[in-house]
DNA sequence: CGTGCGATCTTGTCGTTGGCAAGATTGCGC
DNA sequence: GCGCAATCTTGCCAACGACAAGATCGCACG
């Protein structure tokens, strides 16, 4: 499937995409190595330059890649708030390298517009499902409720991903996320 | 006063690791070299192996260091359970080196000895906060109310340092993380 | 049908880093 | 005052990111 016709790839990008995504897995954030991508991909060293720049560029299209997929998956979970926070995790723990890369923009040009297009869209989507809350108060209690939810949500995802939680949570992520959630969303 | 006096440092050890907080301060997590340590230590390439062995011996010493903080300030916020919240945040916040570190074991040597028995500290400052709860039910309902808690103030927390928040949130994480953990502890 | 040009990929190189090995220097205990 | 272990140094190697210059390809256009 990735066989290598000739001079060009063909399909060099997704591929060096797809092989970022498998590495960073493996190896963690930090082992990221765009030679390594090279190899894996069977092309030269300096071959995914062309197409990113450099690792923060590539970095930005992982982020691009991330935002867009969650946006998509927290929209297809529906306008219910804890269905919505139990979406989040379940990216976060299925998407684990994508998830893992967004929140870090240090790594990656936090000022392409693609990214922050991607970026706007899966607020909007999170924003969609926190709107299902009881409007108890002031736009300001709003947004305080959205915050909440998003913290709590993005805070097991993060425990959860770091290892951090006790043994007793269990191994599986959305149904500790719901029993978790259900203590703010309801 | 950080002198070199002669062929021996003299405290080399905790020179490098405060000098690895402000590396990390200033170029971030992924930017931390021990040359640019033994660097502004005064000292040759090879000194900070005698010290750590590696780099994620040195990140070792840095997380166990920022566990105990934690326990520190977690016991001195007191027994109330929005106070622990608060001061969770802020330590992430005035310890961001510390902080980013900690939650990231990959990085270092999660099964030191020292390194366990410091984050067994934080746990432990961390449920005497969440014993102040309502015992409304089951210890499992506990326990899941503590999970929550921690999740709502991690997730802020990372949410403020990563930079994802909505400027409307203002610029003071403490009476920001208030207003959100109010949402929770009350 | 061919041809030129831009996109894609390669080879070669440089400076930096982490880690290891071997040796120099020091201070402390005896 | 002497030896020994801890501490620090110099020297080295492989890997990496980034850059430069050149090779190859394919597509648009004549």
């Amino acid at each position: 499937m990735t066989e290598t016709r000739g001079y060009h790839h063909g399909d060099l990008r997704r591929a060096l995409l797809a092989a970022a995504l498998d590495a960073i897995e493996e190896d963690g954030q930090a082992a990221l190595s765009l030679r390594d991508l090279a190899r894996r991909a069977g092309v030269s060293h300096a071959a995914p330059a062309h197409h990113f720049g450099d690792k923060a560029g590539l970095r930005t299209a992982l982020a691009t890649q991330g935002f867009d997929l969650l946006a998509q998956e927290l929209t297809a979970a529906g306008d219910d708030l804890l269905a919505a926070g139990v979406a989040y995790v379940d990216f976060a723990v299925r998407h684990r390298a994508h998830f893992e890369v967004m929140f870090r923009p240090e790594l990656y040009r936090a000022d392409d517009p693609e990214l922050i297009a991607a970026r706007g869209r899966a607020r909007a989507a999170l924003r969609a499902g926190v709107a299902t809350l009881p409007t108890s108060g002031t736009p300001a209690d709003t947004d305080r409720d959205a915050l909440a939810a998003w913290s709590i949500a993005h805070g097991f995802a993060t425990l959860w991903l770091a290892g951090a939680l006790p043994d007793r949570v269990g191994d599986n992520p959305s149904e500790a996320a719901r029993a978790v959630l259900r203590r703010l969303a309801t």
